[in-house]
DNA sequence: GTGATTTCTTTACCTATGTAAATGGATTTC
DNA sequence: GAAATCCATTTACATAGGTAAAGAAATCAC
């Protein structure tokens, strides 16, 4: 509980009464390698916030392509986010690579605490600003930089990841096949 | 002034005192065809809504590459939000593809508004949210779907756009070449 | 209206990256 | 520790899409 409050007091911090409201709407949670935290198809309905361990995020095109989206590292926000807000059925898949430890709350219940405590509600709001930079900086590096420049930001967004995950979950986050990434990685070594 | 009402009423209602105090720091602002809104490199200040005409959002790389990250039409917010939100330096430009009518507000001024007014924080929440949403709808169309698939989508999106602007601006915003956009439009029209 | 500019389309050629398949190393399983 | 599986790498070939240049068409300026 305590590293989610260090991330929360970081945004704004909460008073006593709006902590205790909202932390106790959290109960721990453990994923075990392999294990789907949400799937594409089904409404979102609980926000994680990673303690420990490694996921993925991905979607799947119709034809069965995945490509990763994003990886989450510990200390931060899980869940079909769009979903959650929308209220629309979520389209993301969110996977864990290794052993994963949770917080997880009912998002529903967190949003009901906003008219009785405005504070909560702008942790929501400072929230979704923040994941709207991180969106538009990754958006960035998609449209304007090539595969070897986007694996560099990857080593550099996610060090020690590369020691951890298969060599093909980076490709797909990298937007490539492992046989491009695989001549990338010789074209670097070369130097 | 009537069309902001609209749009907002849509997120969340506000009080009147609230309507009041936010509509007040709206002023009129013209922009003619060609001319900027916001550039990159400077701090973003003002948020805008648009009234009539068209602008283009885009990237410029380091050798000058540009891609066109969205096309804004009327009655939507323009501005650069992560800029704004964040409070770093602004990276994307924003530039009238027709002579435009926009409401501008010091956003600054919103921000001093929340504390006292939680239905405007509200407001501000929602429209993060939204943001996200949009962003990760478009995620997916980049990094899952193929020009031609893109190309149909922007049809859909933007109706009518493709008669008001230049196709390179098109081909552009679907993260190819004029000549690419050209294959493209070859190819449907034999079919 | 006429000339100048901008925009669209096409051609020829080139490069990055995809696909499929083979190989071999690493890791897991029992 | 042998078998089975998974994973990284490489090769040969195919393709989407880039670059540059040219001509045609449309639009703008006066």
């Amino acid at each position: 509980m305590n590293e989610l409050k260090i991330f929360l007091d970081r945004l704004s911090p909460l008073s006593t009464a709006s902590w205790e409201k909202f932390s106790n709407l959290f109960t721990v949670k453990t994923l075990t390698k392999g294990e789907f935290y949400i799937r594409e198809g089904q409404m979102a309905k609980e926000i994680g916030f990673l303690n420990s361990g490694i996921l993925r995020a991905f979607y799947q095109s119709e034809d069965g392509i995945e490509y990763n989206k994003h990886f989450f590292i510990p200390h931060c926000f899980i869940g079909g986010y769009a979903s959650l807000t929308s209220k629309k059925t979520n389209v993301i898949n969110q996977q864990a690579l290794t052993d994963c430890e949770l917080l997880v709350a009912n998002y529903a219940d967190i949003e009901k605490l906003y008219p009785s405590f405005p504070d909560i509600e702008r942790i929501s709001r400072l929230l979704a600003e923040q994941f709207f930079i991180q969106k538009e900086q990754r958006e960035i590096e998609i449209v304007l930089m090539d595969s070897e420049q986007r694996y560099k930001i990857f080593q550099k967004d996610f060090p020690s990841l590369e020691q951890h995950i298969p060599q093909y979950h980076i490709a797909s986050y990298l937007g490539i096949t492992p046989t491009q990434l695989g001549r990338i990685r010789r074209k670097i070594a070369k130097r």
